[in-house]
Order: structure tokens, then sequence, then C-alpha cells
DNA sequence: CAATATCGCTTAACCGGTTAAGTAAACAAA
DNA sequence: TTTGTTTACTTAACCGGTTAAGCGATATTG
């Protein structure tokens, strides 16, 4: 089923059947009987236009091009659910790739999506993300997810890393916690400084003193003996420890259970408080603090942000759109 | 860049430079001077061919759709995963779709991938697909992911569901456990009828009598709830219980917390087995026996199955591979 | 030396849409 | 009656690839 194929079954030329199915067959003054006509022909023989064709024709695919991480990771796929249905409920179509954080395939996935002609292209980019200019420059609609590129002028969508780890930590403070470790991993990347600044700016208001003994920088989160070491020896520093703020939130679960399998129990996570929140924490931790990031508004934003670039072209260079996070403070 | 651009720009036809740079050169006996103009020219300017406009004039897309139930659930975004790593590295695009088991919306996507020309759909159906036969007489190419449906002759990739759950809960037995209790979900569904069938048939092979007030389905596992009246129901009628299997490992966190509250520590899981882990089951219940699915396995036989079928279209009707778990007994 | 084969390309149709430009017929105004 | 306008379309080019068929020039063969 072409249009070609309505056409001629209908003594008609493709240009009208286009036309009418198009939704311009009143403005191009096709008359109401043949349009009736075409349109109870495509109904009736279940006509759907082919993308591609139309794609080609129109230079644009209504796709758009999704580069995360990983999708092993619960806060990357989330944010692929919340593009996902985003872009799914105005239309689009979603081709998802993982860089797995490797900077050179994600500049080849770039390349891919854009020989597949996706309209724009939502990542949450890697470190010295190098392609960015070469994508943008050749016209490519480009949006960052979760963090931007420092002194990058492409439109992004973020929260408040500061200002929600500041109240996390005054919250621990008022609450009278004054020993509160800062627990936290790849602490260069541009959204843990801020957390780490947030941290710092508690404490100074309050006027307690930062100790560095205090701030505790893991390598690799996923080595459980690694958070151990880093534990045993912050424990060993520093044995009357009142609170602690995790930069992440996957940093919480090793912690809970090296404290539960020396008999420290955490007590429900009251004097510790975390950035961003698992499903399990809710009945593991109940009294943890939180600042729960809205990874659904993140996406959402993102595929808003990408499709006003793409279909209106307004989005003004160094657009940054701060989400608040949701704070649960117990 | 184009091909015509190429074409005009050396003063040949875009036939010739189509077929150079698809590696036909030295088939249609391009001269290699020619061919070596022409590739030098393509390289120093960066050409890359439009995959819309191969696509449309091949009639193959090397697109695949994935079509799963949901992306924040991890069991789900693993596949995506598997599929997307395995798809990517034979050179397929994976479009993604979310159809959070609703039939309707399931039928739709299909739909939608259909008319963007995807090559082929892995999915991993609702109950009560009624899609399918529409879809594959129309000559779309399909795979089922972790669930066959009964009676269907699409390919599937599914795993050992009831030898596994036999030998899981055979262990438990062979550990001297007799009360053991099966607690499960939506126990319609084709994978946990087949798990419900090897919980049975271990008890029969040991000559214990299945006890049915030892079955649990629970309807919500998402409705902490629900989970904790059944448990409560269960210990009451059954106080000497001493062993659980779950069919899901969703079940198992809720269970946990669950008991932890009342006091009834799970000593680590022994006693516990549980089809199918999470990353935290490592460190939370470290002697509870795991059925492991690998899932890595499954995406990736799932998109050789229906490459295989697009490619070479040899797969045959009712083709199913079974795949067996890792068994973690402890 | 004419007939044939081989080489090295080009031409043009096609995939299935979109759309600018053109045209024949009907009707209205001068 | 001639000119102009509107109506309701059609023609054909284009998007950027692929590929069957064709064609002139040189090389080989009888």
């Amino acid at each position: 089923m072409s249009l070609s194929d309505i056409a001629s079954a209908l003594g008609v030329s493709k240009a009208t059947v286009s036309w009418v199915l198009s939704g311009k067959g009143d403005s191009r003054r096709i008359s109401q009987a043949t349009q009736k006509r075409v349109k109870e022909y495509a109904a009736t023989h279940n006509y759907h236009p082919n993308m591609l064709a139309r794609s080609l024709s129109l230079g644009r695919s209504k796709t758009i091009g999704l580069l995360i991480s990983s999708l092993s990771d619960p806060f990357y796929s989330s944010i692929a659910k919340a593009v996902v249905n985003r872009a799914e409920s105005v239309g689009y179509t979603v081709m998802i790739a993982t860089s797995e954080s490797d900077c050179n395939k994600e500049a080849s996935l770039v390349e891919t999506f854009s020989h597949r002609k996706v309209d724009g292209i939502i990542t949450t980019p890697t470190e010295g993300a190098d392609w960015v200019d070469g994508f943008t420059n050749a016209g490519g609609r480009l949006v960052f997810a979760d963090r931007a590129v420092p002194g990058s002028d492409i439109p992004s969508v973020v929260v408040d890393n500061e200002q929600s780890s500041y109240r996390l930590v005054s919250h621990l403070i008022e609450k009278g916690c004054s020993k509160i470790a800062m627990f936290t991993t790849a602490h260069n990347l541009v959204n843990m400084k801020a957390r780490q600044a947030g941290y710092v700016r508690a404490l100074e208001d309050a006027g307690i003193p930062v100790d560095t003994r205090l701030i505790r920088d893991v390598a690799s989160v996923y080595n459980q003996k690694m958070v151990e070491d880093e534990l045993d020896d912050l424990l060993r520093q520093v044995p009357d420890l009142d609170g602690i703020f995790f930069t992440t939130h996957v940093l919480v679960l090793p912690t809970y259970v090296h404290f539960a399998n020396r008999g420290i129990m955490p007590q429900g996570g009251a004097g510790w408080a975390c950035f961003h929140s698992l499903p399990e924490f809710d009945i593991l931790l109940p009294k943890m603090s939180i600042a729960r990031m809205s990874i659904e508004q993140l996406g959402a934003r993102a595929v808003d942000l990408l499709l006003e670039s793409i279909e209106n072209g307004t989005v003004s260079l160094g657009t940054t759109v701060t989400l608040s996070c949701e704070m649960m403070l117990k």
C-alpha cells in the first residue's frame, strides 16, 4: 500500500492523495468528493505512510537519539523511561544507544545517529566529549541531561545539586549532628563538585569547621571492598561520627551492609542524608533524608527542550533548566 | 555530502560512486584508479551514506524495534541493555518503546515500528497479544524474549523455568527443609506456572505432600501491605515454616523488610531460594540460593535469532531457545 | 580485417513520499 | 466576446541512495 497504489486505484495523481492524507486537502482545494474517496480508500485498505520515504523527503524523521552511559544502572534507565514516554506522547520515536561512559564509543554512536538522520540527540555526556562542536556545527540539535559540560553553550536540564545538598546537610545539622562525613565518588565530575560545595557551605553557615578527614572519595563504587576500607578508615579516624551525607544513592547500600555486618545498625538511616534514592530505601532506611531528583521531569524537560529547538529553533544558547529536588527531610 | 556531490565533483556518475563505496567496485569492474579517486574523495570529505535513503532503496533499514513492558524495572532494562549491546555490535540500531504491559498500547507501538520499517521486533509480549498474527502475516519478523505465547509459532528465547525451580526447591529439601512455602505473583503467567510446576515436582519427588496453604500468590508486588498481609497469614497458618521459594526476585526485598521489622532475621537468606536476582542480594542475603537468569545471553540470543530470521530466513517455525539458569546453590 | 568479447563506465528507473509549477475547464467580470 | 479568476486537479522534480540495462572504446579472436 503506497500513495501510488491509492492514486492509480482511484484514477487520481500521487500529489492529490498526498495532500489529502496529510491534511492539506482543503488548503490545496481538493474537492470534498475526492477527499472523501481518498480517505475512505486509505482507511479501508489500512494505508500508513512509509516513514522512511517521508523522512527522506521532508528532511525530518520525527526520531530522536538517546545516548546514555548505561542501561543497567537504574538511574540512567529511569532517564530512558522518561525520555521514551515523553517522546512517544508527542509522536517521536526514540533510538537508544549506550556509551558505557566511553568517550570514543559515544562519539561513534553520535555518528551513527547522524547518519540515521535523527532530528536531535539527548545525552548524559561523558567527560571531555569532544564530538559536541562538530555535531552542532553540522546543524545537529543536542540537549544534555543530568549534567552540563562546563563552558559549553548546549542547552541542558540539570538539578540544583548545590542547593539541595546544602539543605540536606543543614537539616542534619539542625537535627543535632556535628561530625558529618561526606561520602562521594568521582568527585571531579561537575555534579559531584556542586554537591560537595553545598556540603561545605552548610557546614560553614553553621559555623562548623570543615574537617577534610570526613570527606571520603571512593574510586570504584562497585568494589565492595574499596567502600568498606574507606568506611573502616573513616570510623577509625573519627569514631564519634554522627552523620553521613552521601553524594549519590549508589553508595548507600554498600555502606548499609557494611554497618549491618559490624553490628552498627543504621537505625533506619536517621543521621543519614542522600542525594537521590532507590526504591528499596523506603523500606530499608525509612528515616534517611533524601533529595529526590524527579527523573520523570528531567527526561520530559529534556525532550521538550530538544523539540523546541528542532521545531521552532527558539532555544537560546546557554539555556539551562534547573530542576529542584523534592526534599524528603526526616 | 551526497553521492551526487561526489559524482559531480569527480566527473563520474552516481552509480560508479555508489558501487565503489558499497564495496562492489571490483565486481562491477570499476578501474582501480577511479576507485581510489572516489574513496579518497569520500574519506577526505567525510562522506557517510544517508541511511534513510539507503533503507528506502534497499527495503532494509538495519534497525530493530525493542518493545518491552517497562524501563523502570531492572529486569526489563537489563534485557534492553543486552539487546542494545548485541544489536550495536552487529551494526543494527535499536528503536525502543515501552508498553507498560498494556496490550493496546503494545499493538499501537508495533504499528509505529512497522511504519518506520524496522527489520524486525523483539518483545516481551503481554498476555493475549492479538497483533501478532497480523504483524507476521504482513511479513514482519518477530522474536519473543523471556516468555513465549503458548500455542504460538513465533521464535522465542526463554529460560528453563521448571527445571531451575525444581533444582532450587530440591536443594532446599536436601539442606533439610520440609515446610517450604512458595511465594509468587501473577501465577497465571506461563513462566510462573512453570516455576510452580518445578516446585511441585521437587516436593513430590522427595515424597513431601504439597500443602496448598504454603502456596501464596500476591496480586500486587508493589503494594507492600498486600505482601505483608500474605506473609502474616502464612506465618499464622504455618508457624513452623522452614523455607521459602520465591518465584521472582521482586518479592524478596519486601519480604526481607517485613521479617526484619518483626525481628525475624532471615539469617542471610539461608532457607530461602529465589528465581533471578538483584545486585543487592549479594550483600543483603548472601546465603540465599538463586537461579540466575543470564539476561545478557537472553538478549543476545534474541537478537541473533531475529537477525537469522531477517538475513537468512532460516528460522523454523516454533523455534524455542531455552537457556539454563546459573544455579547458585548455597 | 571483420566479428566478438571485455572493460569501464553512464543512463535511467526505482524505493515512497513532498511540493512548486503548470494546466484545462468552468465561471465571472469588462 | 474577450479577458481574468477560480477550481480542481496533474506533471515533474526532488530527497539520496541502489541497480538493471545500455553503450562506446579498446582488445581478442577467427
